[in-house]
DNA sequence: GTCTATAACTCGATAGAC
DNA sequence: GTCTATCGAGTTATAGAC
């Protein structure tokens, strides 16, 4: 077993990305980052210079960390069907992975919107109208029933993403411990999939 | 035209509720309450003892003021495919006049999920067991396809409340503006109900 | 009840020794 | 690079006059 050496500038990273994830851009201190680092404070500011660019630097990494694992599915070149399928299982998987990064984002983003469309998004903007042009053309065509691409993309995001974010809630609702939910939500990448198709199907 | 009189501590909550929901416990400023409510800082500490107090107070009221009608509705005594219909037009409708009441209440719902399930809940725990025994049974008795209950009110859920929780990641990837993204929502209630019923119906 | 003034405290940031 | 000690701005909370 080789144990792994963590530079001070990783140990700082791993705990403010903690943190931060847990606790959001204001709730978190300076202080909890240190403790779990196992350093102190100043050690922060003279890898970081201040609070601000310690938590962009987060912030980024979490986003663009899971980020084009969803968007490339969007773009590829498949069947729509399949894209569907792809789409479900691989989001949902990814989120298995990284179960509270959705609500951070999501949280910072209302309180940044400019922010975060300037410097994250153009990096890497969502590739949507690919899918959606996709559907219209599947529509026309008379392969699938009548629908709105637009309203389609937004089931499909919010049926993969929703759970994660509203955890919590759900979870006490219905009187599930983590193991239980987990297990739900892999069932779920194939009951989405399936969900989907059923209402778009002739 | 009556003009309404309000009182200092009516003042005090309705700036507490409009600074809380857009700031968040942490993010928001005595002084900025103070200041909404044209009053100073002394007069809060003199109706609620402290933040804390002031939060939870405001927290409470903005999520009992919409659980309950969708709540109710779970409950109701009607078909499943109208009680499917007036879910889906009924959240969209509250969350239309109460757009970032999700994401205030999901948010610090992270952050604190004991407090929530012991404080909130209890007084009016979610009636999601009325729903799901009814899917259970129109299953059963081959009135709709083969599914599992939990999943469909997942879905339901999601489908009708992560647009207002995700509105400004959706509104920019579409480039719509305030109204078109209203639009799309009103929209929403009648494509929703619809998308489900689609892909349950036999 | 409402205000001003200020105490008490939290927290990000820096200085400076090692 | 890493630490301790401390400053100073910003905030919650209180004292006390009116």
């Amino acid at each position: 077993m080789m144990v792994k050496q963590e530079s001070t500038e990783e140990k700082i990273t791993a705990a403010a990305k903690k943190v931060f994830i847990t606790k959001g851009m204001m709730g978190a201190r300076m202080q909890d980052i240190a403790d779990e680092a196992g350093i102190n404070k100043a050690m922060l500011h003279y890898y970081f210079r201040n609070k601000e660019k310690l938590f962009e630097k987060i912030f980024t990494e979490a986003f663009t960390s899971f980020w084009p694992q969803i968007n490339n599915i969007l773009d590829a070149d498949m069947p729509l069907f399949s894209k569907i399928e792809s789409f479900c299982h691989s989001y949902i998987e990814v989120l298995l992975n990284n179960p509270y990064v959705p609500i951070f984002v999501l949280n910072e983003l209302n309180r940044q919107p400019a922010m975060f469309i300037q410097k994250v998004w153009k990096s890497g903007p969502p590739k949507v109208g690919s899918l959606i042009q996709q559907i219209e053309i599947d529509v026309k065509k008379g392969k699938i029933k009548a629908i709105n691409p637009v309203q389609l993309l937004l089931n499909m995001v919010s049926m993969c993403v929703f759970p994660f974010v509203a955890k919590p809630m759900f979870q006490a609702a219905l009187g599930m411990n983590e193991l239980q939910y987990r297990q739900l939500m892999e069932i779920r990448k194939v009951e989405i999939t399936r969900f989907i198709i059923d209402s778009i199907s002739k």
